[in-house]
DNA sequence: GGGCGTATTGTGTGCGTTAACGTGACGAGC
DNA sequence: GCTCGTCACGTTAACGCACACAATACGCCC
């Protein structure tokens, strides 16, 4: 209760009484009992059709809206929703874990189980957990199909027995998932063109370093970066795409090899949140400040790097938010029954100096995050 | 209900049963009456102190959460919550009170009565509308305090009479308002500064635009532009700001005479939503491809001047999001009685080429934005 | 010890909805 | 004519919590 006094209220006398009508209002102007509305509201048998439309009717006349939190109170429904998501990267799957949690309690939905279960990594043991969790009667599982081909079978398997699935952070397309959150990929990749293209006016070299190309996200992110380099800038010339593997030597190694091919580069793009490697490589060959450099994602070894003005920009693919749309989308299915968009493409922050205090605040403190 | 069909739950034998301890277990545990367990988790008089720690204990011991549904059953609330905002101008305060329409019905409170009251712009009518409203028996209210010495007395008369007020969109600092949502100024302006300097390697001169300067939040965005070109770019004159008092005329005239003074600028800021008559005496002038533009907002016929890269980037206030997170705020407090964050400061969105049809969608049809 | 006052605790009601259960009416089948 | 089944609808008991009111305990005075 608000600890604030407060005045009476309703002291003025002839206040319109705006009561929110109830499913008795209804019965009461049709001369019938509650339960008869009742059934007619939720089309159950039982109903002569004739009742059951001049109750839909009179509600609909009434302005007749269901009382959430007496609903449910009453069927005290337990939803039992499995989350399911990789311990790296940490930075990412973090705060998007925290913004589950947050999204969560923020409804009022009493007795939602979440059962978070952890694996290493994208495509290590994910594939088994969630068909696992096939047979677990869950009413809705959150997941990060990293790659949908493999997943999209159990997806529809739990579909199909009953369990409610969420995408989040990359997609199934083909599956029968309820809904699908992430970061467009090809925007990402458009925005990364655009912010070197601005700093990059006269001829020269641009490179790409990604995970895999076979995460559809990654490919997408590329697809973006050179469609809109073609477009925008033919005075840039994009060199092949380096993959790392999402690993640290593989991508160190890379980018050395890079930098000593192609000397005059100018611009790179990191599309994967480990950069961290790539820019210790272009440290190490003291290129940090001839190199316009746009990076994926955001973690505290990148917060100086922004403010030292060696990374010109990250693409901050808001996980909080991302986990908030995803148990949101979820649980208002469940609870409502309201169908969300099946997808929500989400366009990334783009972080640069000027803003970067408000999402390293984020970093820090990943509970809690407004927008 | 869920339109898919689906297996019987709890068909499983030995499953947790993990009900809700409820108010109910805690007195069982302890042997009293929830009578005592409710004044002792409400801190209400009348409980010897050693039994209220006992409950207190008991209640942490067993994880005890308010049903939150029962909660708001009984004590069904009528809130009375007042809105008022200015209709111009439209394309930020519309969307704005389609962000406060959408989180007052994401919300289960049940029988929360908005009053939106509409006033012709800021600084007309905005006051007088306030005060109106002191004695209007309100449990909360949204405004957005354009002059924040003239609307603070009226903001303290309302909370001291129990009305819990949200700024929203610009702030009251010294007033006694609950909360205040809005972008931050001096970020906004820091990035356009960021994003100026990124394309003007060469020194030249930027001008920036603005409202009044008697406005805070105009101050600031330009104090954040200042600073930042002050920092980062020393080759970058600034020149004296220009003050449209959100004028079409004002501000047409003065950029014409801005353009004939200053022949060589090369970069501007527009840091009002006004902006179409500056542009409009830009391409009058001949200039729109020499000159490098930021402005403020999004609008419909911002949009196809970002695609022709005539306006550079377009920095976005979250006008929806803004109204969500203030009702939200405000909401969670009357229900709750959680003491939001008295201030809240989002960053804007980057708008550039690349993103910008994300954002055209939230311009054409401003219901259900995600994030 | 009875009466009284205060401090503390117990009991009951109802919020709007749901779902199990109860109740007529009517007709078919014997 | 009686039972039985079915259809359409009525009645009512929860759900967990808040709050008004009832009840009990204890200390104190005369």
């Amino acid at each position: 209760m608000p600890g604030i006094k407060r005045k009476k209220r309703h002291e003025s006398p002839a206040r319109t009484p705006l009561r929110q009508v109830g499913i008795k209002d209804i019965a009461d102007a049709l001369g019938i009992s509650i339960g008869t509305v009742d059934r007619a509201l939720h089309a159950r048998p039982g109903v002569n059709p004739a009742t059951r439309d001049r109750v839909l009717r009179m509600a609909g006349k009434l302005g007749y809206r269901p009382n959430l939190a007496a609903r449910a109170l009453k069927l005290n429904r337990h939803l039992r929703i499995a989350v399911q998501l990789p311990k790296e990267i940490a930075c990412f799957f973090d705060p998007l874990k925290e913004g589950i949690r947050a999204g969560a309690s923020a409804s009022f939905a009493t007795g939602v189980e979440m059962h978070f279960a952890d694996y290493p990594r994208l495509g290590s043991g994910d594939t088994r957990l969630l068909e696992a969790a096939i047979g677990g009667n869950y009413d809705g599982m959150i997941c990060t199909p990293g790659d949908a081909s493999r997943h999209g079978p159990a997806i529809d398997a739990l579909q199909a027995g009953g369990t409610a699935v969420v995408c989040v952070g990359s997609d199934a397309p083909r599956s029968e998932r309820l809904a699908s959150i992430a970061v467009d990929g090809y925007i990402s990749g458009s925005l990364a063109a655009e912010l070197l293209i601005h700093c990059l006016p006269s001829a020269c070299a641009v490179a790409t370093i990604t995970g895999s190309l076979r995460v559809a996200d990654h490919a997408e992110k590329l697809r973006g970066f050179a469609a809109t380099l073609a477009l925008l800038a033919p005075h840039l010339s994009l060199l092949p795409v380096l993959e790392s593997h999402e690993n640290p030597e593989e991508a160190y190694a890379e980018t050395i090899a890079l930098l000593q091919r192609h000397p005059t580069i100018k611009g790179l793009y990191v599309s994967t949140a480990n950069s961290l490697p790539v820019l210790r490589a272009i440290r190490d060959r003291r290129r940090a400040g001839s190199i316009r450099i746009i990076t994926t994602d955001l973690f505290s070894e990148l917060i100086p790097m922004i403010e030292a003005g060696e990374v010109m920009a990250t693409l901050y693919q808001r996980p909080f938010t991302q986990g908030r749309l995803a148990v949101q989308a979820l649980l208002r299915f469940l609870i409502e029954g309201v169908r969300p968009n099946p997808v929500t493409r989400l366009a990334p922050h783009i972080v640069l100096r000027g803003n970067l205090s408000v999402f390293s605040s984020y970093v820090s403190n990943p509970t809690s995050i407004p927008g």
